[in-house]
DNA sequence: CCCATTGGTTCATTATTATCACCATTAGTT
DNA sequence: AACTAATGGTGATAATAATGAACCAATGGG
């Protein structure tokens, strides 16, 4: 259950937009690890780059390790690059802010951004984690991915992020089903309070889904009109990012998108 | 000294541009530690998403999750940026290979590189790992730090990586020393054969130096003329980079820039 | 001036981790 | 096809490395 490394790792995941650097008792008190375990956790991890410690604050934050993994990663797999291209597009066709994010582990990690310009609009954060269970995203990646996949996800604690948040297994495979035939995933305000989402998954060469792109809007701005032009939008930029990663939507995804443009 | 954390992370270090994907006997191998202990540590990373295994393939290779942290930084902190724009300037006028690294642990992470469009050219890989003591860019670095920093980059074994480099404590602290009063470094084929480079510092808010920009040009070409025109670019240009960074330069750094600015 | 909180360190206890031997599968060779 | 030598992966035991309570020095606010 706890190995050391995970907990290591498990810290860097406190940083975010937001919060870009952290103390260590703060660290602790989060993780619940003890002071000094995190300590030399984080020394270790600054060994490496990973994490570093400006010099006057005593605060930790990112290191440059993480830029030059990130760079070594896109330079052998670019796929930011592909997805950042399609997010513009959705944005500008939807005028709502659209969103990519990649799995990453048992979780997705939301690697593009792109706010629509209104007033009015869902800002999300970049390098946001995102549960599978509560989020669009990942309710389509896990539609898609197979049994084991979803067994490991469903073990994870479901925590309620807002009252409408499925937490039940059984519904929640009931719910994967029907999102399969769909080849899109919704969820209303199971994330986020006032928060409408809508994704579609994007794959890799084998046919397992690598990620999803979706559109997030404002709850009370969602018609029914509006949905149907963001699935069409996002199914057509799946296609376009597909080919781009190289990536081999299965047979079934297929054909739920060509039972879409039949309505 | 041998943390299970560490040697999860050294794992890491191993995909490179190259070799994007490695196999778990060969990183076993490379690493030196046991096949039973990578397999746990990798599947612990595969888990946070910092490494991911292709379905079909049974090779492993850098996760989604770097990504994600890299964005989390970038935004925080944009660096990356500012340097690549930098590096364009450099290349455009020289018209040679330049590359910015930050400090990542006790080496240098490449995180920017651009190179020169000249038949005949430097070319290094993205996310690269410069070691302090062979390139001009960690000599810089080194030369610039505080005592304790050089003591501990020092007593790292120092590889030869070349019949050139140096590998002896005291020559390369005398050597810190001239660099210290000369504001750049030089390095003739001490990293690789036929490479020349040249590199200034770049500071943090706190004067303490955060990395550096460099140019690297084969060595046969390198004339007195070109040593100068590129020091004078880089000095302009790592000033660009501070301003935009928000670095303090130090006083004896300032000073060795106006005395080469006079000469 | 005091109290609370911070980052950091130490060290004995113990729980985690490394190691070896062993499979099952694949790839290459004769 | 049979044989060899890799590969990825797994489990139980021995040995190591991680843990956490107590402790310290330094800030900072009331």
């Amino acid at each position: 259950m706890s190995t050391t490394v995970a907990k290591a790792l498990a810290l860097l995941d406190f940083f975010s937009e937001q919060e870009p650097e952290i103390g260590l008792s703060e660290l602790a008190r989060r993780s619940g690890v003890d002071k000094a375990t995190v300590h030399r956790m984080l020394l270790v991890m600054c060994d490496h780059g990973l994490v570093e410690k400006r010099g006057a604050a005593r605060l930790y934050r990112l290191g440059a390790g993480v830029l030059r993994l990130a760079r070594v990663r896109e330079t052998a797999f670019p796929v930011s690059s592909v997805f950042q291209h399609s997010l513009a597009s959705l944005s500008a066709e939807t005028g709502e802010t659209a969103h990519a994010s990649l799995i990453a582990g048992r979780t997705l990690a939301t690697i593009g951004v792109c706010e629509s310009n209104r007033g009015s609009r869902v800002s999300l954060v970049a390098g946001e984690i995102l549960r599978m269970h509560s989020t669009a995203s990942g309710l389509v990646v896990l539609a898609f991915s197979k049994p084991d996949v979803v067994d490991r996800a469903l073990n994870d604690p479901m925590v309620a992020k807002t009252s409408r948040t499925i937490t039940n297994s059984a519904v929640l495979r009931a719910r994967l089903h029907e999102i399969r035939l769909t080849g899109f995933a919704d969820a209303n305000q199971t994330n986020e309070d006032d928060v409408y989402g809508l994704a579609v998954p994007v794959f890799d060469v084998d046919g397992t889904p690598a990620g999803a792109i979706a559109v997030a809007t404002p709850a009370h701005r969602m018609t029914n009109d509006l949905r149907q032009q963001v699935i069409a939008a996002l199914f057509r930029e799946a296609q376009k990012v597909n080919f781009g990663i190289g990536g081999n939507p299965p047979a079934d995804f297929r054909a739920a998108v060509a039972r879409f443009s039949q309505s």
